[in-house]
DNA sequence: GTCTATACTTGGATAGAC
DNA sequence: GTCTATCCAAGTATAGAC
């Protein structure tokens, strides 16, 4: 990890002080977006929180909106990176929705998803924010179709209900429960629903509507 | 409609004229959050849609955020008496759901459950309007509860899934579907979902385990 | 690269004329 | 009840010192 060439100092002078600040500033947006909404996410109030100086905001970002668009980048691939490990191993609907309550939980605790929810309500009051938001919302849909592809597959279920639109549906459920718990401070109907959810899959499984037929799932081999 | 005793000008003086004006600037609070955003519903933006003043927004309602709440009580309250008066006849889940598509159609085109979600987005940035805000959910949920219990009743699926537990996915799919339409500006996929959920409530009457015993559904009688 | 200082704009809110 | 005028706080953004 250490850079060749550098000072013993790490981040105090050099290089990488730069991709520091920007970081921790990218972090404090972050933070203040969960804590204090989009309308409440001022240079000055995301500059406070990262103990730094307002004018940096607009010398690393150009702008607020700037900051904003990369504190949602940030958030976008780290859980995105942190999904697709966790749906590696899932083969079947239920597992889908094991793992996904899981994240749900993870996601509602730390506020990830309020981020994209602030931006997009957000989006709305400065012209052109809008198509980047949705650009960036669009890697979430994709991988969600992805995922909802590899456990339904061309199976009865799949055929029934296109991918992309139960994909979309997802999405919009997870987006709508987020917003819904952090107003109420109550989690617990939100989880619940992952529970019904996971009677559901275990029917479809029983069904056998929703495995994937034997020619495109091959009995997996020991190793990697 | 006429009240006795004022001169014959009808809004330009006299008691009404208060309300008049109360009135023009919830609407223009309704359509600058559908437009603008809660972080664009400032005073000045509102009064200027409205064509008054900027300090009347503070002489009738105290503050902006006071407002703002009026509208979403105007929205609350325009928009469930209007899903009440849908849903009268609505007596098996099929129905529920051709009912809910179109009621949708409307809400996304006018707008009306834009209005919600930006209050709720909007609520993180001031101390104290978070409660407010899910005061006024709340009666959505609890329609939504009232409906879905008088379609599933104590029917085989009711008593799987708790009716409030499926109010709140509910609510909360038709908040998040309306976020992500209206940042995308297609429908398509949000409508698709209405026409699938209809295929399932079709079966779910087939099967037999959604419609009410008839113990509780009595013939209707003509006279209301 | 980071800070201070500052110009400029917008927004919330009030006082007082009409 | 409505308007004009105004105050003050907060926000964006830039210039220039360090």
């Amino acid at each position: 990890m250490a850079k060749p060439g550098t000072s013993s100092r790490l981040v105090t002078e050099g290089a990488g002080r730069s991709a520091a600040t920007k970081q921790v500033l990218v972090e404090a947006a972050i933070e203040t977006l969960k804590a204090e909404g989009f309308a409440g996410a001022s240079a000055r109030a995301i500059a406070g929180r990262a103990g730094c100086n307002q004018a940096l905001v607009f010398y690393h970002f150009g702008s607020v909106v700037g900051l904003l668009l990369a504190a949602l980048d940030a958030v976008s691939a780290s859980r995105l990176e942190h999904y697709s490990a966790s749906v590696e191993d899932v083969r079947s609907p239920a597992e889908l929705v094991e793992v996904a309550a899981a994240i749900f939980r993870e996601d509602l605790d730390a506020g990830h998803v309020t981020v994209l929810v602030e931006m997009i309500a957000g989006a709305s009051s400065t012209p052109g924010l809008g198509a980047e938001v949705a650009a960036r919302i669009s890697p979430w849909k994709q991988f969600a179709k992805q995922v909802i592809d590899s456990v339904l597959g061309d199976s009865a279920l799949g055929t029934v209900i296109p991918s992309g639109e139960l994909a979309h549906g997802v999405v919009a459920l997870y987006l709508g429960l987020d917003l819904l718990t952090h107003l109420g401070e109550d989690r617990a109907p939100a989880l619940a629903l992952f529970d019904h959810a996971k009677q559901l899959a275990a029917l479809v499984e029983v069904l056998g509507i929703g495995r994937l037929p034997a020619t495109t799932a091959p009995a997996p081999k020991e190793a990697s």
